[in-house]
DNA sequence: CTGAATCCAACAAGATACTG
DNA sequence: CAGTATCTTGTTGGATTCAG
C-alpha cells in the first residue's frame, strides 16, 4: 500500500495531491468520463461513440480519445477497410479505472441532494444580506 | 447501496455520469483538492491555507472557498476581531469526500509510470511515423 | 488580515469546412 | 467513416489595485 495513515487514509498534502491532480487532468475534463463510461461494455467506433455521447463534437471526441490511448486506457484498433473503421476500447489499466470511479460515483449520488440544498440555502442567504 | 450492477458496478451512463460530472465540477478545478487536503486536519486561516497551498492567488483561494462553502463542504467562521479573523475546515460532508478522493489517489499511485510509460511510447510511436 | 473588483492572457472547446 | 485544420468564443486563472 503507497499510503500509511494509521486510522484512515486522507490525501497527504504535498505528494498525493499533485498525483491526483494529473489524474484529474486525466478524467477531469467535459467529456473522458462519458468516453470511459460508455465504452465499459466492449468496443465501439468512433461514430457510435459520438452518437452516445450527447453533444460531444467531433474534434473533442478524438482529442479525448488521442489522450486516453496516450495514456493506455483506451485501444485503439483500425480495420483498414473501405470505408475505414476503428474500433476503440477500455485497456485492462482503463477498467481499473472504473472501480475508484464508482466510489466517486456512489458519493456522489448519496450528498447530490445535499449539496444541492446547501447552494440553495447559501444562495438566499447571500441575496439576503444584500441590503 | 446505491447502484446494483450483477458482477461489477460500473458508471450507468446516463444517468450516474452526469452526477460525477457534478462532482468533478466541484473538486476537478486546479486547487479545490489541495484546499480540501489542506483542511483535513482541523481549522486554517485564511493566510495560512495560501502559504501551505504552493502557488494559488488570493483570488482563486477565494474563489474556491465560497464555491466550497456555498455547497456545504466547508465552514466558515468569521472571528470579529481587529484584525478580522477567518477560519476554514471541512464540514462533515466535506470530510466524507476524502475517502473516495482516496480511492483515486490509490489508483493513481499504482497507475503512474504505467501511464507514464504508455506516453513516452506513444508519443515516440508518434514521432517515428512522422515521415 | 481578509477579502472584492477589474483587467488581461492562456487555454479549452464549439462550429464549420475539408480530406483520405 | 474517421478524422484534420482553422476560426471563433467562453471560461479559467493570474496580476494588480482597492477596501473594511
Amino acid at each position: 500500500m503507497t499510503l500509511s495513515e494509521p486510522d484512515f487514509p486522507t490525501p497527504s498534502q504535498g505528494d498525493d495531491c499533485r498525483v491526483v491532480r494529473e489524474i484529474l487532468d486525466l478524467i477531469g475534463d467535459k467529456w473522458t468520463l462519458y468516453i470511459i463510461a460508455t465504452l465499459k461494455d466492449g468496443p465501439v467506433r468512433f461514430n457510435e461513440l459520438r452518437r452516445r455521447i450527447d453533444g460531444i463534437s467531433q474534434r473533442m471526441l478524438t482529442i479525448n480519445l488521442r489522450g486516453l490511448e496516450r495514456d493506455g486506457l483506451v485501444k485503439r484498433t483500425l480495420f483498414p477497410t473501405i470505408p475505414p473503421r476503428v474500433d476503440y476500447e477500455l485497456t485492462d489499466m482503463g477498467r481499473t479505472l472504473l472501480a475508484p470511479v464508482m466510489t466517486l460515483v456512489m458519493w456522489a449520488n448519496r450528498n447530490r441532494e445535499t449539496i444541492e440544498r446547501a447552494r440553495i440555502r447559501f444562495d438566499e442567504s447571500q441575496g439576503a444580506q444584500a441590503s
